[in-house]
Parts: C-alpha cells; structure tokens; sequence
DNA sequence: GATAATTTTGTTATGGTATAACAACTCAAA
DNA sequence: TTTGAGTTGTTATACCATAACAAAATTATC
C-alpha cells in the first residue's frame, strides 16, 4: 500500500476538499484486494482497473463512461465486461450505485457493513457518503412502525456542496461590487 | 368529481390494502384540475390520460408501460409524447418519480408542499408514500453540519410490506405443517 | 501433468430508458 | 387576424442494461 502524500490541487478529478485523493485510491484499492482475499473472490486485472477509474474522482462514473475507459486500455469494449465488473464490486461492497443519477462511486467504508447515504452536489456533481446511524433506526422504526419489513434504503440527497455554496456567495458578492 | 363508494377488492390493479381505490383516483384527479387551474396550467387530454392511467394502482408504471397504454387509446406513441406528459405531471407535484425504479407514481398530496419518501415491497411492487417531517429535519442538520445545503431528497425504501409479509408467515406456517 | 469442473471473459443481439431537434398545430391574447 | 406562446407530431439518436451462448482461463481432482 503505497502512500503517496504529497498535496495535490486535483480540481479535475472532482473531489469534494483538498485532500490527497491518491490515499483515498490507494486505501480503497489495498481494502478491495484484502476483502477479495478473505471471501475467496477474485479481484481480476479488468475487475481491479474498473475500481481504480471508478475511484479517479469523487464523482460517480456512468457504466459506458467506464466502458470507455476500459476499451482505451484494451479491454473489451461490449457492454456485458463492464456490467460484469460493476456486478462483482457492488455484490463486493467496493463500490455503490447512485439511482439517481445511474453512475456508480467507489465505497470507502466497504469494509463495514453499511447502507450508502449520499450528498449529493447539483454543481461539481461530486458525492460524498455519510453514515447516519440515528436516521438509519428512525426509519426502520417509521417502517415497521407500518408493518413494512426494510431491507434496501436508497437515500440521495441532492443541493449545494460547501465548496459550491462558498463559490456562488463569492460570485455574487463580485457581481453586486461590478 | 364522482366519488363511487362501491367497495372493490381489485387485487390487480396493486393496492397496498383494501380500499377504495376510485376515491384515491377521484381525489388525485380533482386535486389536479384545481391545481392546474389556480396556476394556469393546462390538463390537456393527454395529461390528464396519463395521470388517470398512472392512477390505476399503486405500483409505479415505467414510461413505456404508460406509452403502449396511451398507444392504446389512440395517442400519438412516440416517447416524447409520454415523457412530455410525465415532465408537466413531474414539474406541477401530481407524479413522482421513483428512481430506483425508473418509474412514476401518483401522488396523493399534490396540494401541499413536501419531498416524496417512499416504501417499496419487493414482492407486491405497491410503493406506499409516507411523510416523516423528523427524518426530513435531521437530514437538513446532517446536510449542514457538513455545510451542504440540501435541495431534494430521494428516499426510497424496499422490503417487504405488512400484506406480503403475512402472506410470507402463512405461507410459511402451511409449509411447516405439511 | 492430464482431465474435469467452475469461473471468467468474448461476442452478438436485443430490450429498456430518455432526450435532441425541428415542424406542425392549437389556442389565447393583442 | 395577426402574433406569439404553448403544445403536439415526427424522426432520429443517445444512453442504460441484460440475454444467451461460445471461448478461454483458472482451479480442483485424479
Ligand atoms: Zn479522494
Ligand atoms: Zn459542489
Ligand atoms: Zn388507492
Ligand atoms: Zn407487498
């Protein structure tokens, strides 16, 4: 596990703060192939690189996009390789998929059982996960509450991320000053 | 607004129970009118089919299910017709849209603000829609601590409804017996 | 190591969801 | 009655996802 912690300013890759994204990559990556080893699953060069394009950034990657990738690289470029990838990592927990937005974002908590509750940016369309247990056990609460039996939650929130909200409060201020 | 108080059991059109489901239609179907009304808007024929036929049930009809039924009845059945209808209904609260299901659904509280949160079964495919004002505040807390400011919210929750999960234990306990 | 069983990948085809772009029509206001 | 906005018709296309079967690679068993 290669921990490269210079500071990079990688606007491009979409991440939600500065941070150093290639620890983000590499701690995914390290628990994929630990998980894949426990569970006696095998975590193949196509399956592996599709990982490491969904975790470029922090926003999700549409399957044809990655496809595209992928066929660049010289994998097979039919549809069937990269929904069989996408299949293995999300039946994994290494990856999630965003209903909303049918695009799919690498999981940096696969290695705790959890559902993905995401935020969602409407403008740098980067999504960040949280866990809310409180919210977890209300709504099982306000399920069964109806006699209904949870098993899958979807929860998407979309809006403004800190960095866009600040961006667009900067904007305005230069617009009322011009 | 003819309110039919015969009492139907219509199993097939996917009630969540029993009731009477020509009142869920009738009231869905007023509240629409008014609505269209008060804000200027048109309820042309073919919005106003496409609710009707969204209204048949409980479950959530795909774009093309609504299509071919509107394809039926003599309407134009090209895509956009539909999705054309389904944007009007989406834009003025009478659908929502379920995400994790590419489909829409009627909604029984057009007349008041609020974000559709929902229960899905698995099994009978009725999705039940449920308001949880708690849930809502909490998510806007969390959303802020993290200095996102929320905009829309996609809640949608699987599992198996009080109906189907009776249905379940009976079918369980006859199993056992036999 | 050879063989068989299992898993993974290749390949072709198809089905399902959604929008772009522009022409024609309808309706209400000016 | 022209004008203009909104709505609908029409064709084409893009994007998302899976079915079905053949071939190859990996693993297990002999
Ligand atoms: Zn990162
Ligand atoms: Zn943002
Ligand atoms: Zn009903
Ligand atoms: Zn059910």
């Amino acid at each position: 596990m290669t921990k490269l912690h210079s500071h990079q300013h990688d606007h491009d890759a979409g991440h939600a703060h500065d941070h150093n994204h290639n620890h983000c990559i590499d701690t995914a990556l390290a628990t994929a192939e630990t998980l894949c080893i426990e569970q006696g699953q095998r975590l193949t060069k196509v399956r592996r690189r599709a990982l490491e394009l969904i975790w470029e950034s922090h926003r999700p990657l549409g399957a044809y996009q990655l496809l595209a990738k992928l066929a660049e690289e010289g994998f097979n470029s039919a549809p069937p390789t990269v929904y069989r990838a996408l299949d293995f990592l999300l039946a994994a927990g290494l990856i999630h998929k965003v209903e909303s937005m049918n695009a799919y974002l690498g999981c940096a908590h696969a290695d705790r059982a959890h559902k993905g509750y995401f935020l969602i940016c409407d403008e740098c369309h980067n999504v960040m996960e949280f866990d809310y247990q409180d919210i977890h056990a209300a709504l099982i609460a306000k399920a069964a509450k109806q006699g209904f039996e949870l098993r899958a939650e979807t929860i998407e929130l979309t809006g403004l991320c800190a960095d866009c909200k600040a961006k667009a409060t900067d904007a305005a201020a230069v617009g009322t000053s011009a």
